[in-house]
DNA sequence: CGCATAGTTGACTACGCTCAACCCTGGTGG
DNA sequence: CCACCAGGGTTGAGCGTAGTCAACTATGCG
């Protein structure tokens, strides 16, 4: 995956680049913006979400150091939903004219762009399904499975607010506790500090 | 969009693509297949969907003539869902190799491509609002927002059993029923045979 | 030591699910 | 031409579970 990684780029879309800075809470962009640029995820950490029209906040994705965002920005004139930093953060960013310039000239940046866009499919679908299940506890289990981390599929590692986990859930708070209660209290995980030990493998 | 159109096509690729029918019912793919090509609807509809680990079926798209679907299979082994044609249908296959290498050498089929995958964002994205909404008549009525006809946005044509509908939605048929009854006790809706008035325009 | 925030817990409410009965329509065969 | 049947749709009753609101506790920071 060149895309993501400047020092690997061709030189007229690395001295295009630029980092900038946000703290904690800043909003990059909104949903309706112009969007000039794609973005890439150097420090920190970032919610991309919508606000729907009940004005509740839907979490897409959390952006973790290495993890794009603003695609779309390429193929549409504004930005559909809105990012904000959960912490001080930095971004890489990549400016629309010559990131599109540069994938007309290398065939295999735009196949790692495609790779991208079918990802963030893919971690869409996986969204829709995980709110398909109705019950809390069975769908926070799927959660927590699909937070493990790669190395060590028990092990999910917290560094976020459980009221952030909440929404991304779609859930109240109070929902999460208890069904993380439950959860605990049954025997099928085991909490720490800052992390989390899943004890069953029922779920795929 | 000149992916979508045969007549269109490099002669390379033109002459590589086929046409396959299939009855009500018939499954096209299902996830866990290989993945040896990319479709296009040319008659009929079909459903992609994704079965959970719950067993419950998740729908993904109703892909009608003109759309496409299996964008994945150009840069994944395997489908991750599946297709099944809800009534008879054919589809026009893009076999992967040879549409790869067209990509390849027309970077505006790529665009093409990549800005049919930005689309395919935007929709799940979509999906994934509709179900943040919990009380069952908003979430129809957003619903019937989303399925109204470009050019008259009140007018809603059904072609499908309501049955279908409360699955792609997310619910039990009963209530399905139910929400559409009191949005028509409440004058919000007006139906008829095999359609729906929208009288409000609350919903953006 | 006090304050602010996150998390837990309880009581109550609301709403979607399940299951079952019933109705209505279209299609089939006597 | 009508009786029957099958499937989709509607309606009712009762249940289960998430939401809400509020109180209480725990933790971290000034």
């Amino acid at each position: 995956m060149d895309l993501l990684i400047p020092d690997r780029l061709p030189s007229e879309l690395r001295h295009s680049i630029a980092t900038r800075s946000l703290i904690s809470g800043q909003i990059l962009f909104r949903q309706g913006d112009l969007a000039p640029a794609f973005y890439v995820v150097k420090t920190g950490r970032l919610k991309i979400a919508r606000y729907t029209a009940e004005q509740r906040m839907v979490t897409l994705q959390i952006a973790r150091p290495g993890e794009s965002f603003g695609e779309s920005a390429l193929f549409s004139e504004f930005y559909f939903y809105t990012v904000i930093a959960e912490i001080d953060s930095q971004v890489v960013v990549y400016p629309k004219q010559t990131l599109l310039l540069t994938l007309r000239q290398h065939f295999s940046l735009a196949e790692d762009f495609m790779t991208l866009l079918v990802q963030k499919n893919r971690s869409l679908i996986g969204q829709l399904e995980l709110r398909d299940i109705r019950t809390a506890h069975r769908r926070v289990l799927q959660y927590l499975h699909s937070l493990a981390e790669p190395d060590d599929p028990q092990k999910v590692r917290f560094d976020r607010p459980l009221q952030e986990m909440a929404i991304d859930l779609g859930f109240a708070p109070a929902t999460l506790s208890r069904a993380l209660m439950r959860l605990e209290r049954e025997g099928i995980i085991v909490r720490a500090q800052n992390s989390i030990q899943i004890q069953d493998s029922l779920v795929a």
